[in-house]
RNA sequence: AGCGGUGUAGCUCAGUCGGUAGAGCAAGCGGCUCAUAAUCGCUGUGUCGCCGGUUCAAGUCCGGCCACCGCUACCA
């Protein structure tokens, strides 16, 4: 039974590269997510890209001297190797300044527009007096009016904790440059997020299997929804739609209004470039019966469980005034909103200016994708801010990993390979080699319950304990005793390679790139699990519109071997002497570690 | 300030519907020697942050307090 599951990943911001904190918020929970559905025999549209638009991306070109456009794409290409590198298996990870993007974007927007959700209102705003753009609130400073602290944050004092509006503050100045921000008038489009109290309300109260903390939040905030700008002062993003607004360049949409219409937009350029027919993302969408799961760290909640749903209402014309599919058809609503809490170094948040941050990419290079994977899968931030410390590291990697797993498959495949040089064959299989299968497929039912249900942590727990067990049961059997009994011998080293084979399928979905050895050790040929690819596309849109060529992730997922059940070994197939999985890590990298990111003492 | 989270063994954490507190690591002892000095078995420790309440029974439910952390709308 075959059902579609289009997993949505939270969009990395393209204003740098990605630390292993935002991989372990979105991308390894997602991935493990998507491979453990395929396996399951379900049809996955996994899809995401790089966010590019925005103040904080005009900011950080600024900062190295290049235009928008050079600094996204620089970083685009940057995160696009290190999430491939990481094996994260995209349908499609595009990015946000293609012409699909845009005109997907302004579609939806118009359609939310015409069924009046959108309202435009004139607000003050601040205004960079050199660039003439937007100065969002958390780029003024100033001294607060309230208790006299002189660093207070546009939208918050951090001192006395009051909220501020950044004109109230004295002697404003742009954390920029320093400049005094102007108040201006100024006109902007806003989400009419109030005409969606009712529809928001009465859909959040039927999510009850949701995280706790999600729905708590989300039910909170649609108790008090103010209009929201959905439009900004700024030449870098997509522009309006509308008459009057179209050529404005100083207007555009905001960033998080685009970002969120990505995940449509991505769907359709799949489907444009890869799927059946153009049309083919709306089996991911507009059927009922598809699933949707959306990946994200606790700080996107509110744009995943109150924006989008609301401009999903919206477009579908389905908010509290009523109104007409768009030109979309009626969109599926999120069905699951999985979100992680951070990842801490030494008790406080990654920090780039303070030097606390580790890089995917110094990461990987050094230490590999399925460390970082399974670090992530068994003590990542599932359910609460949890610390990163290299000591926690090593001590999984090398006694987890290495030891335990690792070593496991050394053993089984060394003994076979040296007394049979192939798979032997069981003859007269006792209770033991019974109890002990059945515990491995018993695996099938628990670890998948729970991936099912993104429990990353406990689900890996049992993925190991079905190591331990294999581990034991060699332990007790003792099949190197048994040279004047070969039947009982190969009987038993025929019981572990099985279940060393169906151990690394439980294992696949966090360790994919370790599954393929194995499978190979076992004498496997061909692809046991597949990996995403990077391509050189060519923007769609004809020859005289087209943006520039970009990479995109995607792959060819269908053609693995990996699936979610025992998969009997063959006898007779030979094998060769294996070598070890994972190499073991200098237990001083606990102590120190690595020169790139050294422990502050 | 508002909202939310966390506080359980030396360390990292799990504890569903209230029913005698659990796992891994670390430490000690023993077994095994196929394997990456790997593995298997045995052995302990707890004012479950504090105070109060409900209950036959509270780590769990309720109220208050303390400490730490996060979010508050452009950092996963």
């Amino acid at each position: 039974m075959s059902s579609r599951v289009l997993t949505a990943v939270a969009w990395p911001y393209a204003n740098g590269p990605r630390h292993i904190g935002h991989v372990s918020g979105f991308g390894v929970p997602s991935d493990v997510f998507s491979r453990y559905q395929r396996m399951a025999g379900n049809q996955v549209l996994m899809v995401s890209g790089t966010d590019e638009h925005g103040t904080p991306i005009q900011v950080q070109a600024d900062a190295e001297g290049l235009t928008a456009r050079q600094l996204a794409d620089k970083y685009n290409r940057v995160i696009v190797e290190d999430l491939a590198a990481l094996g994260l298996t995209y349908d499609l990870f595009t990015r946000t300044t293609t012409r699909n993007h845009h005109a997907v974007v302004q579609e939806l927007f118009l359609g939310v527009h015409r069924n009046g959700y959108v309202v435009a209102k004139t607000a003050m705003g601040a205004i960079s007096p050199s660039t003439g753009r937007t100065l969002p609130d958390r780029y003024v400073e100033g001294t607060c009016p309230i208790c006299g602290y002189d660093s207070a944050r546009g939208d918050q004092c951090d001192n006395c904790g009051n909220q501020l509006d950044p004109a109230d503050l004295i002697n404003p100045r742009s954390k920029i440059n320093g400049e005094t921000p102007k108040f201006v008038e100024t006109e902007h489009f806003f989400l009419d997020l109030p005409a969606f109290a009712e529809s928001l309300g009465s859909w959040l109260s039927t999510r009850t299997d949701w995280r706790p903390n999600v729905i708590k939040f989300a039910t909170n905030l649609v108790n008090d929804l103010k209009p929201r700008a959905i439009t900004r002062d700024l030449d870098w993003g997509v522009p309006i739609p509308l008459d009057g607004w179209r050529d404005q360049s100083m207007k555009r949409l905001y960033v998080w209004f685009d970002a969120v219409i990505g995940y449509l937009s991505a769907s359709v350029e799949w489907a444009r470039r890869y799927g059946q027919s153009p049309d083919a993302w709306k089996q991911w969408w507009c059927d009922p019966a598809a699933t949707g799961f959306y990946f994200m760290g606790k700080d996107n909640i509110v744009f995943h469980s109150v924006i989008w749903p609301a401009l999903l209402l919206g477009q579908n014309g389905a908010g509290d005034r009523g109104g007409e599919p768009g030109a979309f058809g009626t969109l599926n609503l999120p069905d699951e909103i999985v979100s992680s809490e951070f990842l801490t170094m030494s008790g406080s948040k990654f920090s780039t200016s303070r030097g606390t941050v580790i890089y995917v990419r110094d990461f990987l290079r050094d230490f590999g994708p399925d460390a970082l994977r399974y670090f992530i899968s068994a003590a990542g931030p599932e359910n609460q801010d949890t610390d990163f410390t290299w000591d926690e590291f090593v001590r999984r990697i090398n006694f987890e990993l290495a030891n335990e797993w690792g070593n496991l498959v050394n053993r089984s495949v060394s003994m076979a390979h040296k007394n049979i040089g192939a798979i032997p064959k069981p003859v007269a299989p006792t209770e033991a080699d019974a109890a002990l299968l059945a515990t491995s497929k018993a695996g099938f039912d628990t670890v998948g319950d729970l991936l099912a249900r993104s429990r990353f942590k406990q689900a890996a727990g049992e993925a190991m304990r079905v190591v331990s067990a294999a581990n034991k049961y060699l332990s007790d059997q003792e099949p190197w005793k048994r040279k004047d009994d070969p039947d009982r011998r190969d009987t038993i080293l025929h019981t572990a390679l099985q279940v060393v084979q169906d151990a690394n399928t439980l294992l696949t979905p966090f360790l994919p790139h370790a599954a393929q050895q194995v499978h190979e050790a076992l004498g496997g040929t061909g692809v046991w699990a597949a990996q995403p690819e990077i391509h050189e596309v060519d923007d769609l849109a004809p020859a005289d519109h087209r943006g520039p060529a970009y990479p995109v992730l995607t792959g060819n997922y269908a053609g693995e071997q990996a699936s979610w059940a025992s998969i009997p070994i063959e006898v007779g197939r030979p094998l060769r002497k294996p070598s070890p999985l994972f190499t073991k890590l200098d237990p001083k990298l606990g102590e120190t570690g690595p020169e790139w990111a050294p422990i502050q003492p």
